[in-house]
RNA sequence: GCUGCUAUGGCUCAGUUGGUAGAGCACGUCCUUGGUAAGGACGAGGUCACGCGUUCGAAUCGCGUUAGCAGCUCCA
């Protein structure tokens, strides 16, 4: 029997030969799929591990983990060891294979461009980049060129070596490359040797792994040519990055592309616009859609159901609160110190004696509400919650569809409450949330992330250390005794607490929060907001910020490129199309529609002289779940033909049985 | 805000080296009363995003503005 992967035999060598130590044997448990334990001589490579176990196996080789840690082909084995050889259907192994691609992207360019200088080239999720800088930005004719000159390089199959120097001959080797010359200074500081890879003429600082050579990459296609800071800082220098993505075969590269084009098709900016969930215009500026009647009909849906919810499930009170407000309130609240820049402010502060501004947030303006009574600990929780529009001056390059806007609404909440209730009114915040995403379908698509301040950049925030600290260590503490996943992000807290974020990818695969539950200890304090406790003391509430539907506009777009605009049944605007075949079923096609309607579902009725054809050809194109075809034989049988966007044709029925059906199909919020 | 790309009827797109605009869909009128994804004829519709320049002449070339896309940075 042949070993399903390495296409030999499996073997076995008995623990005991590990007394032949001294001749330098040592013992490789091969992990793959079935484990190996094989003998080799100290000092053999991980790629000739590979070899041994055969050539294919070998050839597809792009890093190997040893004892679980990944490591570079050419690493030696010195000690008994588990050996994973990993390829390019692992994350790690790609991660090599795409890292040498970016090696080999950086050659082509000292090839055809001399004067560049290097700075970084990592492999990231879809492929790998390096950023350049040269005097101007590449043209894609360019990119063609360096594509071409990419070909070549592979072709050569030149050999990668490794080499380690100290720090002052590796400054020597680099010292035309000042962004090199920085990063060696940097590992310098701590004492280790640089590690640099050799292809050729070209050498480049890396920690590696890489492939053994350059011919292994048989299919690149650089993407996209963009501006990008230097080590990510808008102080620093724009580089010219080069983007691309690459695969061992050429076949393989054709489908991700494909892939990247068929996703491209979900876009809800382009969806959104073609089934007229929301429209621009150039007249209104940037970062402002507007809804039309399918879009702000799903807005309606969705706005219903999670006020309802809210006030029947979970003790929400309800407030609506004013859209601006005198400066003076975002100056107790630290807006106008943290957050000036992106707020809309009306008026002149050097002119006008009062100067508004439109409300980036709610929380100052609940507080009012709460302000305005003196509270016992016997009323709290009180859970405030609000539909809230919002106005964020966002910097005119960030827009995005309905991602990313300048007004935007969302189910904002503010929880006042004594410590002691911080655990479970924070756990009922985070279930309401799943409930919610689980009820629209996004569930699954969820991550969680911890986002903590930045002890390095007290600007940014307000609170002491010990502050944050505290809050910071209240969260990690929920989360853990709920068991959650999440990661743990430095820098993303709001400036006045830490943030449970609820991150999800849309369709291009960038990452944005949809949904956040904030733990704030710092602003009951600004605000003078108390509350008499059990021994009559004065005490400073703990307060928690979150939204369980998170903004509208943002879920609406990735509802659309979840569904490709096939919305389920409930959430649908548009649920049933009733489609007479001649004029002589338009009275009993109404008929149909009002006892639809009666029922509460959202029914039109297309009477225009059209060939059926034509409007279920429209209705379908439309995303309309249910089409019911009326003609002479339905009214006979008094019922109707029904066609579902899914299934087709399902046959005639009675009117009452589908009117049954489609009710069970939108209270059930079936997928 | 930064880098690069883009902007032609409601939509998707043609428009060759500068010589005052085309198609399909949609829309309107008429004919067709049609059975599960496009029936036919005719018609209307464009200051080629906006402004300034170069030129005898600009959709086409240059500059600026606005808006859209990808990326960077930012995102309470």
């Amino acid at each position: 029997m042949l070993h399903p992967v390495l296409g030999v035999k499996p073997f076995f060598i008995p623990i005991a030969m590990r007394t032949e130590k001294e001749r330098k044997i040592v013992m490789v448990k091969i992990c793959l799929k079935g484990d190996v334990v094989k003998e080799f001589e100290q000092g053999t490579t991980v790629a000739q591990i590979a070899a041994a176990l055969g050539a294919g196996l070998a050839k597809a080789a792009c890093a190997a983990k040893i004892d679980g840690k990944v490591c570079d082909l050419r690493t030696p084995v010195l000690a008994d060891c588990s050996v994973e050889i990993l390829t390019f259907e692992d994350t790690d192994g790609k991660k090599a294979f795409w890292h040498t691609a970016s090696h080999i992207l950086a050659q082509a360019v000292q090839r055809l461009f001399p004067e560049a200088k290097f700075a970084i080239g990592p492999a990231v999720d879809n492929g790998f980049y390096y950023d350049f800088d040269v005097p101007t930005s590449f043209t894609t004719d360019q990119l063609s060129t360096i594509e071409a000159e990419i070909a070549k390089i592979v072709k050569e199959d030149i050999p990668l070596e490794k080499l380690e120097l100290d720090a002052p001959d590796a400054l020597e080797k680099m010292k035309d490359q000042p962004y090199k010359v920085e990063l060696i200074n940097e590992h310098a500081g701590k004492g280790e040797k640089i590690s640099f890879y050799v292809q050729g003429d070209f050498v480049d600082l890396c920690a590696g792994p890489h492939l053994m050579s350059t011919g292994s990459i048989k299919a690149v296609k650089l993407t996209a040519c963009t501006g990008a800071y230097w080590r990510g800082s808008e102080k620093n220098k724009m580089l010219c990055r080069v983007y691309g993505t690459a695969f061992p075969k050429k076949s393989e590269l054709e489908a991700y592309l494909a892939a990247v084009e068929e996703a491209k098709k979900r876009d809800h900016n382009i969806i959104g616009r073609q089934l007229k969930y929301f429209c621009t215009s150039d007249y209104v500026g940037q970062g402002l859609p507007h809804l039309m009647p399918k879009g702000a009909k799903l807005f309606q849906i969705l706005n219903r159901y999670v006020q309802d919810k809210e006030e029947y499930e979970y003790g929400y009170v309800m407030t609506r609160t004013p859209l601006m407000a005198k400066s003076d309130l975002y100056k107790v609240s630290g807006h106008w110190d943290h957050y000036k820049d992106g707020m809309f402010v009306l008026g002149d502060e050097e002119k006008d004696k009062e100067v508004f501004a439109l409300r980036p947030m709610t929380c100052p303006f609940q507080y009012q509400v709460y302000l305005n009574d003196m509270h016992s600990y016997r009323d709290l929780p009180i859970r405030y919650g609000e539909t809230s529009t919002l106005f964020r001056n966002e910097a005119s390059g960030e827009m995005h569809g309905l991602i990313r806007v300048r007004q935007f609404t969302i189910s904002e909440g503010h929880l006042v409450l004594r410590p002691e209730q911080l655990e479970e009114e924070f756990r009922s915040c985070v279930r309401l949330i799943q409930e919610i995403m689980t009820d629209i379908g996004l569930i699954g698509d969820l991550t969680y992330r911890l986002s903590k301040w930045d002890p390095n950049d007290t600007e940014k925030y307000i609170g002491t250390p010990e502050m944050w600290n505290e809050s910071e260590g209240l969260m990690r503490g929920i989360l853990d005794h709920m068991g959650m996943k999440y990661t743990e992000a430095v820098g993303e807290a709001a400036f006045y607490g830490p943030k449970l974020d609820v991150q999800i990818k849309n369709v291009h695969g960038k990452e944005d929060t949809l949904c956040t539950v904030q733990i704030d200890l710092m602003l009951a304090r600004q605000f003078n907001m108390t509350y008499i406790d059990a021994d009559g003391e004065k005490k400073y509430p703990y307060i928690i910020h979150r939204t369980s539907l998170g903004c509208y506009e943002r879920t609406i777009a990735l509802l659309l490129e979840k569904y490709a605009g096939a919305l389920p049944m409930w959430l649908s605007p548009e649920q049933v199309r009733v489609l007479p075949i001649g004029d002589n079923q338009s009275a009993y096609a109404n008929d149909v529609a009002k006892k639809l309607r009666a029922k509460g579902l959202r029914v039109t009725v297309d009477e225009r002289r059209e060939k059926i054809g034509y409007k279920i050809r429209e209705a379908q194109l439309e995303k309309i779940p249910y089409m019911l075809v009326i003609g002479e034989k339905e009214i006979e049988a008094g019922g109707v033909a029904v066609r579902s966007r899914k299934e087709g044709d399902k046959g005639t029925m009675p009117v009452e049985d589908f009117i049954s059906a489609a009710v069970a199909e939108v209270e059930s919020k079936a997928k």
